[in-house]
DNA sequence: CGTATTCCCTGCACGC
DNA sequence: TGCGTGCAGGGAATAC
């Protein structure tokens, strides 16, 4: 079986936006029969409430806020972040298990939700109904909702001294803007990935929420392209790799103006960006 | 409060 | 060929 990820395209907020998508179809509305736990220590320890409470339970629906997903049932969430190199597949039971697969999430289709995760970045957490799990309280917008809008953006960056880029991916200003969205929203606004959050515009920020939205949304609409049956992934998702403007592309020519695409970091992240298309 | 740094973990690309 | 080293990443935790 392909796999869904690797390390070329690591699970940003489209792509699990794409897994949740895929996910839908085969996991609501089936009940789970059990759940086998063969590696508990991912970023976290696997709460004991995960494997008490979920089995027997239908799965009322699979939602996604930032980069988290959840499985709703009665007694509560099951809490997935895909880390970095996380990946989540709808499998037959007898699938073979493999070295980095860590979790089992039977189904009464006769199928299995099961976690795979090399680098134990992700986690598998429990959030009894009614309650916010403290790691999504506070969460910023979703970057495709109304709530993350420019003058949003202007107002919460007065004052703030930290690069934009940083600003950018700090989640409880907007979430699910990583690494790569904020390099490419930034060349696609034109702005200097250091520049001071502060110090920007509201018309160019307008210019950024634009930006980051567009590029989100494009990126789903490929990966969805990609993910047309989710139990027979064909190939590799490859939504994005020729789209790329500035990531990666450190010492590369800009694709718009022909200058070398320069990189440092900001915030301990590698950084890329075009000092000719970005001020 | 904001900002900077460290850490978690493994696979991979290097250089010797 | 097989080491060792450094790096990548989200994001929480820690230190200032």
């Amino acid at each position: 079986m392909a796999p869904l990820w690797d390390n070329a395209a690591m699970p940003e907020l489209p792509e699990v936006e794409t897994t949740r998508r895929g996910l839908a179809p085969h996991v609501e509305g089936r009940v789970i029969t059990g759940v086998l736990l063969r590696r508990p220590d991912l970023r976290w320890p696997i709460p004991p409430e995960v494997a008490a409470s979920l089995p027997g339970q239908r799965v009322l629906g699979v939602r996604r806020r930032a980069k988290y997903l959840l499985l709703d049932t009665a007694p509560g969430s099951a809490l997935l972040h895909l880390g970095m190199s996380g990946m989540l597949r709808v499998l037959p039971a007898a699938t073979p298990v493999e070295t980095h697969d860590h979790v089992d999430i039977a189904l009464d289709s006769g199928r299995v939700l099961r976690f795979t995760d090399p680098r134990r970045f992700g986690c598998l957490l429990w959030q009894p109904a009614g309650e916010t799990h403290d790691l999504l309280q506070r969460l910023g917008p979703e970057p495709l909702s109304d709530d993350f809008h420019a003058q949003y953006l202007y107002q919460r960056s007065r004052d703030r001294k930290a690069p934009i880029k940083t600003f950018l991916m700090d989640q409880a200003v907007v979430v699910g803007v990583g690494n790569i969205y904020a390099a490419e929203s930034l060349f696609r606004a034109g702005i200097a990935p250091g520049r001071a959050a502060g110090s920007i515009s509201r018309e160019r920020y307008a210019r950024l929420v634009s930006a980051v939205k567009t590029i989100l949304a494009h990126a789903i609409t490929r990966g969805g392209t990609t993910l047309r049956d989710f139990l027979n992934p064909d190939g590799a998702p490859g939504y994005f790799e020729q789209e790329l403007f500035v990531y990666g592309r450190e010492g590369e020519a800009c694709r718009t103006c022909g200058r070398t695409i320069r990189d440092g970091r900001m915030g301990n992240r590698a950084t890329a960006w075009c000092g000719g298309c970005q001020t």
